[in-house]
DNA sequence: ACCTGAACACCGTTCAAGT
DNA sequence: ACCTGAACACCGTTCAAGT
């Protein structure tokens, strides 16, 4: 038995086997993700495709969320900011700058979720935050409304997107809004008189529409909300 | 061997072994949830407390997802629904039936999550709607924009309690919050002025008065948005 | 109709041991 | 310092077989 025999078969087999690195780590996953979903970017199947063991990734990444957080961060490269710097009516650019960030959220329901949970904190994320502040300034309205703003706006666009989403994906998730819907339909007037009397207006209006509508309220809110108390800080 | 000796011993120990019904399933994961947290009401752990296997648990409720769900709205039971009749200002009502909503999101994070995804349908969920279109009816909002205005101030409230209260629980989630703060304070002020110049306001206000301003975006909001366009249904 | 044992196909994370 | 095998302690869901 030769040294040259010894040699395992996976080095001769796949072309090199490359070096770990975080960078190498998350771009397979987000490749990972692209071909399979983001269920399948489990600690476990993301060593199988890098050829090695799961504990192997603790070196670079601290856990799963972390790494679900890295992969949504490379991914809102994606998202188009030039609206930030383009000319016209501050509104509706600032609608089409979150809508972006929407879009890139759409083609992956799951990463809008975890983001709620484990915010991102990369450098895309950091050009979006500082986009919409850019905006918002734009808009006139004082720093510590803006600050608070973006927040609610991130917020409003981020769970509007893990929520609709979810539904076109999981057949789950539609049972669940198929029984909502349902049951709103349903209600009994004696007990839920404004359901009953709304009807199919709380249904209404396509998913657009409603997001459109709901960017312009929350923009006129954060306009006409008061200076916040911006004294004590976040836990 | 008698038949006596053979009686399963848990059959003996156990006081009685109740029948498998869908309330009594739903009031155990709610204890369960109560004792263990949510990330332990597993059909597995749940099956183990009922003294069965999970496969019996599939004749009563269809996933994990729904049995989530309809714990959410067993404990919506304990939402507050009194400023709905209550005197005084519509607004400040508002404000604190959804700040009832939210603290018993608050008690249980995880929960919020799966609202997110799996929406209740439950009647104390639409107890909840019903409470809250009455008092924007008060308001004076006309049906359509009320309709979507439900949606809207329940999005915010069910997000607000999902992001804010996962960190306080999960050391992880912490982690990642950390990292959030610490990129925002230390933005380079030549890629991301805006940040910059904000500083610690950004991270500004404690979590009650940030969010007591954003019900106020968002109730000002809604009033100021136009008359939605109800043609066209959430597809 | 309801209930179940057993199986299928997975998980995250840790840790002692190696290089 | 980096990497790993192996283990620990779990998952959701299905299905054929029983009562």
């Amino acid at each position: 038995m030769t040294a040259h025999a010894r040699e395992p078969r996976s080095r001769r087999e796949r072309p090199a086997k490359p070096a770990l690195t975080r960078a190498g780590i998350i771009g397979t996953a987000v490749e990972l993700m692209r071909a399979e979903g983001l269920e399948r970017v489990t600690m476990r199947r993301l060593a199988q495709e890098l050829d090695t063991g799961p504990a192997s990734l603790y070196v670079y990444v601290r856990n799963t969320a972390e790494l679900h957080a890295a992969i949504l961060d490379q991914l809102l490269g994606a998202v188009d900011l030039t609206p930030a710097q383009a000319d016209g009516d501050w509104r509706d650019r600032l609608t089409r700058l979150l809508g972006s960030y929407l879009a890139v959220l759409f083609e992956h329901p799951a990463l809008a979720r975890s983001a709620l949970v484990a915010r991102p904190s990369g450098e895309h994320y950091l050009d979006l935050v500082e986009a919409v502040l850019a905006l918002l300034g734009e808009g006139g309205l004082a720093p510590a409304g803006a600050a608070w703003a973006v927040d609610l706006l991130l917020l409003f666009t981020t769970s509007t997107a893990a929520e609709q989403s979810t539904r076109r994906q999981a057949a789950d998730a539609q049972d669940e809004w198929d029984a909502l819907t349902a049951a709103l339909r349903e209600a009994a007037p004696a007990r839920h008189p404004h359901i009953a009397a709304l009807g199919g207006l709380l249904l209404s209006g396509t998913g657009e529409a409603r997001l459109a509508w709901g960017f312009q309220a929350l923009i006129s809110g954060v306009l006409a909300a008061p200076a916040p108390d911006t004294s004590g800080s976040t836990p």
